[in-house]
DNA sequence: TTTGCTATTCCACTAGAATGGATGAAAATA
DNA sequence: TATTTTCATCCATTCTAGTGGAATAGCAAA
């Protein structure tokens, strides 16, 4: 053996930090939502650049338990199990109920497509929609994962953390979007989020899709903490033609939610 | 040492399974999930029956990886980290955005309530819903969970299982219904289930809610699996008027989406 | 006050999990 | 066909993380 190499692979790979159980499990599950379709074990293993011995075993066991599934020979998928929490977080979400009511009064004076969005980390998540009665039609659907940075939403979502908190998620998350016109920059992002919250109010056109325009409206809880958003969502042209009015409707919502939740 | 000691508690306490990481993960999620509501960690440990000291870790862990978030100082509640799974889960079910379409196109047919529903273990999901255009309401919500034989889907969910595993399944989960009008026992419901998936249709009235009835038609793919169903979710005196176009109706979806997710 | 329950942290012990290989079979590629 | 890549299982070694206690508060009822 040569000694060179011995202590050329200890200063290059110093201390693989052991990782648990429960971070295998969870890198196996972002391998599979990442990839967006079925992978073998081996590949998994490969895309987290983990032992495929440890693999095997982690896979095995998430099967038994309902997270994984196989979805042909060799071929994995994620589990029935999932929905489970997933969509019992959401629903027991203490303002869920208020705020699904909240949504239908809006779409009922409005008229357009109507959500709900929160935030997972860096992303944006869309927890509940109704759809616009025009033929106008957003094709996001209800779990839809986008970055903070494309979305009106996404902004104030972060608007009540320190300002460098809000510059860290944004730096490691935000993205460039479809049409190239949402920012990217960490600073000004934050800025501009801090700014939006402190208005109860966040405005956007075209930055994550053309013609689409949002409006959003945080709903705070006691601590001022943004706990979600609820948007309109329309089209561009549809929105220079009664801003004024749709801002107004979205900020009462967002109030009549606040005020019950906070009893 | 006192051999009689050592023998004794060998005897006792024989072998206590130790668990692994991720078995005390989901048993938290468990706890919290049939509680409904937070839980301080010594209660969850309480509850599951596990050594606490074990808990705080594991607990400690899950908050680390936005499986769980505090609630309040001591209280404990599922983090918006599932969401990310669960709902992608949903998107991603390969027949979803087929199902969605026919969704929509039984819903301007008939202008009831549809939904779309799977399983997980012993109960059934709504995975997808669109509200009926008349005053009739249901309640529940997407990502509601209720026992297999509750419901005319459930049925069908379980009924391309061998006889005997759709046996131990409803022995396992099924559960009086609000009405008492749910059939309970074990061995009818697995004939039942068999029955109704082989005609490919389910009707139900009032076995969970009173005047509640329900079509359900399975969506089988390749394998003859029941994958998920599709069903009209209306009111008993609706059904007796128009059940056969309903019925129909339910049948020319389900084989709509069978035929797209078959290729 | 005492008593009893809830809540939290510490510690020694060790079962068993993660690791990093190695070894072949199967499948894909040339 | 030969060759490479992918897949799957095995093993010895390392040391994490589950276990069962004990210790310590805090709090409420008796």
């Amino acid at each position: 053996m040569d000694e060179n190499i011995v202590s050329k692979t200890l200063t290059e790979f110093p201390v693989r930090q052991r990782q648990t159980g429960l971070d295998r499990t969870l890198q196996v599950l972002d391998a599979l939502t990442e990839h967006e379709k079925p992978m073998s074990a081996y590949r998994i293993a490969r895309a987290i650049g983990a032992p495929s011995s440890t693999i095997y075993r982690t896979v095995e066991e998430m099967l038994k338990h309902g997270l994984l599934s196989r979805s042909s020979k060799r071929d994995l998928w994620l589990g029935p199990r999932l929905m489970r929490y997933g969509l019992l977080y959401r629903i027991k979400l203490d303002f869920f109920s208020e705020a699904r009511k909240e949504m239908e009064h809006l779409w009922q004076k409005t008229g357009e497509t109507i959500q709900i969005c929160g935030r997972d980390e860096g992303m944006m998540v869309v927890l509940a929609m109704i759809e616009g009665k025009g033929h106008f039609r957003v094709t996001s659907n209800v779990g839809t994962r986008v970055p903070l940075n494309w979305t009106a939403s996404g902004k104030l979502l972060l608007g009540h953390l320190p300002e460098q908190q809000a510059r860290e998620l944004f730096l490691s998350y935000a993205q460039p979007s479809p049409t190239g016109r949402a920012e990217t920059d960490p600073d000004l992002l934050a800025k501009q989020a801090k700014a939006d919250f402190a208005t109860g109010l966040s405005i956007q056109k075209s930055d994550s899709e053309y013609s689409v325009a949002c409006i959003a409206a945080p709903i705070r809880d006691r601590d001022n903490t943004c706990r979600a958003t609820i948007s309109i969502v329309l089209s561009e042209q549809q929105l220079d033609k009664k801003e004024t009015n749709l801002t107004a409707a979205v900020r009462e919502s967002a109030a009549a939610i606040e005020a019950r939740i906070r009893y």
